[in-house]
DNA sequence: CGAATTATGATGTACGTTCGTCAAAACAGA
DNA sequence: TCTGTTTTGACGAACGTACATCATAATTCG
């Protein structure tokens, strides 16, 4: 025998459908015994609720906006990708996801972008935030209007948003220098740190984890100023290179940011690197894993953030409860041996 | 307006509902010249079937069952929780799952739950295989009937099975190694390697594993052999208690499988215990990392082999694709501060 | 060219739920 | 007890698809 339906609730509970229907979605008034007989049957029969009949019949379909920088960024390239390739298999649940590529850290058009949305047309909007006073008014209008809206990667205050769709990146940094500290054994020394810029959030949320735990558990490492190199590979290079010349105890390095490429023309420089990690797993980070050049790389899986914020969305757009867990990006860390 | 439906698709294509019906579904002989109508204007109005009418219309439901070992085994029963509340979630989408909990690493038991199950009445079968003979033979005549089968955890040859949902525990080996190799430094010295028991394929392996990256890359420490604990906290720290006596020269601990509150009862007792790396993460492994007296978890996901054995079961069942990727299950390292 | 065959159309029912309308019943207050 | 209000029942249409049946149109073949 299959499940019990809203037919069978109505027979067992002695009620009509029309009651059943009552109490299921909070229609009209009840009165409190009808409905004890009718969630006692429910519970008996251990009815669950067809949520593809009920959709077809409330005939909901969902339209989300998603706001992605554009420009080279490995990461965020990777993550248009995924959040496309989810947005195909939502299809089938009548769920329609359009993603629009902005100037890269450019928040006027982002703000612009919000400012644009017709709050009646979209059921939810993501956004890689740029955190400006403008972009947070945008915010707060959209969701003044019902929009419900995440963040993704990079955050805002957490008035603003419903949620946000990333990682602590004070942790991650954390994790960093954990691994580092570990990796670079007992001799004293500098560590050279290749940032992209101080002034981007999570750039300089990571390097103050690192930070922490360095000066907390590995006293006899010292964090050199992060090299701004701009998230650009040359300029990366250059800087990398000036400093591992000037400084003959650098016993291990922390790029944060993107532009490894030059980090690791760097490194192949010298006749044996230092121990080194890197964010984010790229095809080029992996070939490094594996050839030894680098020793560990941190990451968010950009498959799990494309995914959680569309389950987000979607959850909240039907005011159901979603797991917190399942939804959780992970900080994740890959030697050569857990290469996905 | 909303997406295109068969309506549309047939108003498009100059047919009738049936025809697209016939196309969709492959039903009967339609003229090539008339499927490539259908077919184009599907393409031309970008129509994906709504899969929640189509299983409502074809009234389908699944029953899966999952086959597990009972007893103490922390891991064993988180999964059995996650995959209880996966069920939970699946319910909604019409899928039934019945988890059953055997003997652990008891042959006949599985032998005699599998040869049981009528194929009638189960749409697929997911369970932690012991490679017997016997149970090979339950597994190929399950098959045979048309049921589909995935293994979780401990898998078949892979001829005999659909799909494997699990880490491949040579690279969780090889992991451990890394990391602990690295976490040693440059001194020479021994490693304590903790285990259930030789005779478990998924031990067996990780200790092989373990080995190879050890004697490649980090020639100046050795491996003893495996302590045979038989996953119980008592016998593992009277063992490596003796041996942590016997060598003054050990300079990590490997612990593959449970019973790690013995292993780290043992370490206690040290004034310092040496960099230690175990697998699973569970309340006491978490409380263990955040004390400092271990540095490492390396772990699987229980709640993700939970979902992709599921997931799999129901894309095999009505003859989808599943995202590999998707269900991939990783080998996860977690430090103090990368803990979810 | 006509018969046999094959391809397509027309139509209806079902799946489990939502939602609306209207009537009937139960209840409350005086 | 009568009236007015609240609660419940009965019914039907709709959502998009599956599937079955029967009729009709188109095609093939001798």
């Amino acid at each position: 025998m299959g499940r019990a339906t809203i037919h069978d609730v109505a027979r067992v509970a002695g009620v009509s459908l029309s009651t059943v229907d009552r109490v299921l979605n909070g229609r009209e008034t009840v009165r409190p015994g009808t409905r004890d007989r009718v969630e006692d049957a429910m519970r008996a029969l251990n009815y669950v609720r067809n949520a593809a009949a009920a959709n077809l019949a409330r005939k909901r379909d969902f339209r989300f906006l998603f706001l992605l920088p554009g420009g080279q960024n490995t990461f965020m390239r990777m993550l248009e990708v995924e959040v496309g390739d989810y947005g195909q298999q939502f299809a089938a649940e009548s769920v329609d996801i359009e993603v629009r590529t902005l100037p890269p850290f450019d928040a006027d058009a982002l703000q612009a972008a919000l400012k644009q949305i017709d709050p009646g047309s979209v059921s939810g909007v993501a956004l890689v935030a740029v955190d400006t006073p403008g972009v947070r008014d945008a915010v707060r209008s959209l969701r003044a209007h019902g929009v419900p809206v995440v963040t993704l990667v990079s955050d805002l205050p957490s008035e603003l948003r419903e949620h946000f769709v990333g990682i602590n990146n004070i942790w991650a940094g954390r994790t960093a220098a954990s691994l580092l500290g570990r990796f670079c054994g007992r001799a004293a020394g500098r560590i050279a740190v290749v940032a992209g810029s101080t002034v981007l959030q999570d750039h300089a949320e990571r390097y103050l984890g690192f930070q922490q735990v360095l000066s907390a558990d590995f006293p006899h490492l010292v964090a050199l100023p992060a090299l701004e190199a701009l998230d650009d590979a040359e300029t990366a290079e250059r800087l990398l290179s000036e400093t591992l010349a000037k400084h003959d105890d650098i016993v291990g390095i922390y790029s944060l940011g993107a532009g490894n490429r030059g980090v690791v023309a760097a490194i192949d420089r010298l006749e044996r690197g230092p121990p080194t990690v890197l964010h984010e797993l790229t095809e080029y980070s992996r070939g490094w894993l594996l050839s030894g050049k680098i020793d560990a790389v941190i990451r968010q899986d950009p498959a799990r953030e494309a995914r959680s914020a569309i389950r987000t969305l979607v959850a909240m757009s039907n005011g159901k409860s979603f797991h917190r867990d399942e939804n959780r990006v992970g900080i994740e860390i890959f030697l050569r041996d857990n290469l996905p």
